[in-house]
DNA sequence: CTGAAAGCGCTTACAG
DNA sequence: CTGAAAGCGCTTACAG
């Protein structure tokens, strides 16, 4: 009773008061402590009317449970953590509200964590996470994954080879494939590449997807061809690129963007040196701009389910989390697919 | 020693391992469990020679530490929520990573919590996040606000009156002043607006400002010529908003968008109706959308610096949280500034 | 159905 | 500098 004069008077005093634990709700409701939590945990054998009493109590004292304790106790979280490299980006938001659908539908909570794509920051969320037991972790790695810790992690976009319970990413390889043969048909003999540097697995199999297809397309696929942006896959950083591109003596006529943002840039830089889209210079981009159809030109991209992104990755999480289950790593890849809009020269709508 | 023993056999075994608790590390170490907890925290006093024995061990075992156990006893988890409707919009997105960005710095992890504009979500949210007693929250809120916790938080986006610590927002009657007047200043008369409904602060105030302004302005601001999408600002329901209003007898000539999506689906319904902006329709944002000078034609819209937003709750947030203060709610507002751009009339660059 | 007791993994006065 | 002990707020066998 003490505890509880003392907090009302804080209270009064103005002072924020402290969470009441359950050991009081106890006290006031005249049961003893484990009955407390029985009452207020579904399912547990109490009476009827002493769980009505420890209910009402609680919520008149405005009681939550310490989460911290409980998982303690029962060394369970049901926390997942999702790690990305930055949020701010359309393709890991929408890839994050997939997979915490998925998560959510599951009982299980979702705790977000960003490391604006420094190793250190991701090292440090890790920490976090795994501090704070999640029971799973879902990560876009951005260099920052050392040793396999030691709860289930599914890795997506970003894939570290052989890791981890299971890796999830898009169809890279054949996405360029599509873009570079799109350009092709179009009669591009000189395509060049605006791209990201090959840091993470995006970065690198759409790199090497690119040389893959010109070269199967018989594309003097010089080296000079290959321009790269920053290890942000930043808008500013594609018109840098595309600059450099459209200032070689032969100039590519059709470019292929590595990304979204890349391509704006790219586009961007095209209009400066005062060439057209797609008269002058065809673009295509691997990832759909957000209202890619408003874009002047409407810009020709492969289109992606990023939700599915992430709800794949959610539910093979699930899936060990639940069976507890140690196969060998699965691999998935999510096809992409074309929209062919008119930056490329088609005359598609927009 | 046994327990040492099994989860060898248990590793061997290929079982996933279980977390070495502190006890071991100090068992493993030849010292006293509490010795070990201090040479694992900097600033305790141990001996040199014991401090590296014990970081040793601890590392060897590969031992995270219980951040549940220690917050469970210090009474603080130098953890701070974020709360946000929608992660994937650009607008929380980069909020948030400013809000991250200044408490990072101070020594705060931050978890990001998406409620997907549900109320019932938000709840949840800040449940979990109070269960887990984080030290403080952000919360752009969705409605699942009810009473003040027991912790401090900072409103932002949407505010709720008089509740929290603090309460970050735009200008957003002052940024409608700015659009409408614009608009004004073209000659336009008949002016649209294609907003979001009042739920929310940014609704409700977008939706005032523009009626003050076009009170102010002299315009008839006939109910007809306000036309409202769906809760979640999304440019489908833009279009659908915009057509309603250029299906009147006597269509606006200008039109206001609350938000970037909205205009984006505004210009799409202006193009399907075979008009072209801005010479039969005008059109104007309150947010930039990305890469706005790209999309046709350039949009004209209100610029803020949402990185700024963010940095400034977690700056209010901050503070209480050192100063423990308890002063009224400061109420702060950012204001935005016109990027002139050409879908209002204007021959600006783009 | 209910209570007393042990224990989850830490930290931190309190002695020495 | 180091150790034994109490305690953070819960849950869960174990008895009754």
């Amino acid at each position: 009773m003490a505890t509880i004069a003392d907090r009302d008077m804080a209270s009064l005093g103005g002072q924020r008061d402290t969470h009441p634990t359950l050991a009081e709700v106890a006290a006031q409701a005249g049961v003893s402590l484990s009955t407390a939590s029985r009452a207020l945990r579904p399912g547990a054998s109490v009476s009827e009317e002493t769980r009505r009493r420890v209910r009402l109590t609680a919520r008149r004292l405005g009681y939550e449970p310490n989460r911290l304790a409980r998982s303690l106790r029962t060394r369970s979280s049901t926390l997942v953590g999702v790690i990305v490299p930055d949020i701010a980006i359309g393709f890991y938001a929408r890839t994050v509200k997939g997979a915490q659908d998925a998560l959510e539908r599951a009982g299980y909570q979702v705790v977000v964590m960003n490391t604006q794509r420094e190793a250190s920051h991701e090292r440090a969320a890790l920490r976090t996470l795994l501090e704070h037991r999640v029971d799973g972790i879902l990560l876009a790695t951005s260099g920052g994954f050392e040793q396999p810790p030691r709860v289930p992690v599914v890795f997506f976009d970003n894939l570290v080879d052989g890791s981890g319970t299971a890796q999830v990413a898009l169809a890279n390889r054949e996405g360029m494939a599509l873009l570079v043969d799109h350009l092709v048909g179009h009669g591009h003999w000189r395509i060049g590449y605006v791209g990201a540097p090959p840091i993470a697995t995006s970065g690198i199999e759409r790199l090497a997807g690119f040389e893959q297809a010109s070269a199967a397309a018989g594309l003097e696929a010089a080296p000079d061809y290959v321009s790269l942006g920053d290890e942000v896959w930043s808008a500013e950083s594609g018109r840098r690129a595309a600059r450099v591109l459209l200032a070689l003596r032969e100039p590519p006529t059709g470019l292929v963007a590595a990304s979204d943002t890349l391509a704006l840039g790219a586009i961007s830089a095209i209009r400066e040196a005062g060439l057209r889209v797609p008269e002058d210079v065809a673009v295509v981009s691997f990832d759909d701009p957000f209202f890619g159809d408003l874009i002047d030109p409407p810009v020709t991209a492969l289109q992606r389910n990023e939700r599915e992104l992430g709800e794949l990755a959610a539910s093979l999480l699930l899936h060990t989390l639940t069976t507890g289950s140690a196969g060998p790593p699965t691999e998935v890849r999510l096809p992409v697919e074309l929209v062919v809009r008119r930056s490329c020269g088609c005359h598609g709508m927009g």
